[in-house]
Parts: C-alpha cells; structure tokens; sequence
DNA sequence: AGCACGATTAACT
DNA sequence: GTTAATCGTGCTC
C-alpha cells in the first residue's frame, strides 16, 4: 500500500516515520486524566486508498457517567450511545442537528461510560483533501469545532465502535507535541444549554490556544 | 403516532 | 447578535 500525502516536506513513506498509536491502557484512567492528555496528540486519519489526514488535537471535553446530565449515557444505555459503554481506546461517534457526526475517545474500564470529545484539531498532514472536504473558508476555521472535524477527516458512522489504538487502523491517535502544562485552560462545556447544574458548568472542557502549537 | 430538541454549523441582520 | 438547516432519538399521548 502507497501512503500518499500532500505536505512538500514529507519524505519517507507513513507510518514507517510515524510513532505508534497510543495503547489501550492510555484510555483505561480517569475521564479527565485522558482528556488533558489527549491535548497535543495527533488525530491520524488513513484512508483505504492510502490517503493520510493528521491533525494536532488542542480542545477537548469530558463526559463521565450516567450520574453526569449532559453526558448522554443519561438516558441509560441505547444503540446510538452504546459505545461508551464499550472497551477504552474505542471511538463514539453519533450524528447530531440532523446533519453532523461528532468523534469521542471512549475511555475508563469496560461496562463504565464514558468518552472525551475532540472538539478542534489544527490541521499537519493533507490540508488540501481538508480543503476540498470542507466549504472555502480560511485555514484557521477549517477544523475548529467537533462536526468540522469528522468532516475534514471524513469521519462517520463507519468509524463507530473503531479502535483507535490497532496500528492499521483507519483512525488512531498518536503522540504530537510536548504540552506545557501552564498552556492548559478549562471551561464549562460547549452547547449543554438545557442541562441542569452543577453539570452545565463544571469546567471539564480544556484547551490549548492555537498560539501554543504554531510549531 | 406525534413531537420537541440536540455535545453544531453557516449564513444572516 | 439571531436563526435555518435537517433528522434520529427519546419522551409523551
């Protein structure tokens, strides 16, 4: 298989110069562990014609149990959310507004659920097919929200339930940049305007500010 | 069976 | 700042 890729600096062929996904026992600790380690890491989309889209992973939010009322392991376990109930290190991906599918890392034991969403990525490897994917718009709007993400990496239903620690994977996460830890904000979570407190507001979204990671 | 709404986005005033 | 798009899901009747 030929890996492609459009970034004129890239010479040797993916994945030989690539580091390999994150184990599953990544996944495998507290919700919020995860989450603020997850921010840096590259989101590393292959393509089945070889094609390769990566991207730095910098806002991400946690959701932790059916106790957390803007979690949608709320309602108890259904075919739409049944994944976060899955092993860790899987994706949850679920459709939304009729029109957008939005990408979780499924994390803590088996049986318990509980997911980080990515939120916004910035962009490495394959910016033209990201281009193409989403409408014109400028470079830094491209991949800054959790629907323009599965767009630009053409993520949907498909990947549900995927691994994203299995080497061949069509969607995994790997190590990116070194995060100073004073670069980390938090805040409440985005789009919860009906839920109840203390859940509308605790502060389990994080983020680093895209000046950080210019690199 | 009907209905309200959503872990959003893009376009609009 | 506001709102349409667009449909699967979960809740009510």
């Amino acid at each position: 298989m030929v890996h492609r890729d459009t970034e004129m600096t890239q010479t040797a062929p993916f994945p030989a110069q690539k580091p390999a996904p994150l184990p599953q026992s990544f996944y495998l600790r507290p919700t919020l562990d995860v989450a603020v380690d997850l921010l840096g890491k590259q989101l590393v989309r292959i393509e089945s014609n070889g094609d390769l889209t990566t991207g730095i992973i910098h806002e991400v939010e946690a959701y932790i149990g059916e106790d957390d009322l803007g979690c949608h392991a709320r309602s108890g376990r259904t075919l739409r959310n049944e994944a976060m109930w899955g092993p860790p290190g899987h994706a949850y991906v679920y459709f939304t507004y009729g029109m957008h599918w939005l990408l979780n890392a499924v994390t803590e034991a088996e049986g318990f659920p509980a997911a980080v969403l990515l939120r916004s990525v910035i962009p490495r490897n394959g910016i033209d097919r990201i281009r193409t994917r989403r409408k014109p718009q400028p470079d830094h709007l491209l991949t800054n929200g959790p629907a323009k993400i599965c767009q630009a990496f053409a993520i949907d239903e498909a990947h549900n339930h995927a691994s994203l620690y299995h080497p061949a994977g069509a969607l995994t996460i790997r190590p990116g940049l070194a995060v100073d830890p004073a670069w980390i904000q938090t805040s409440a979570r985005i789009g919860l305007n009906t839920v109840p407190e203390p859940w509308k507001s605790i502060a389990w979204r994080f983020f680093i500010p895209p000046q950080h990671l210019k690199n």
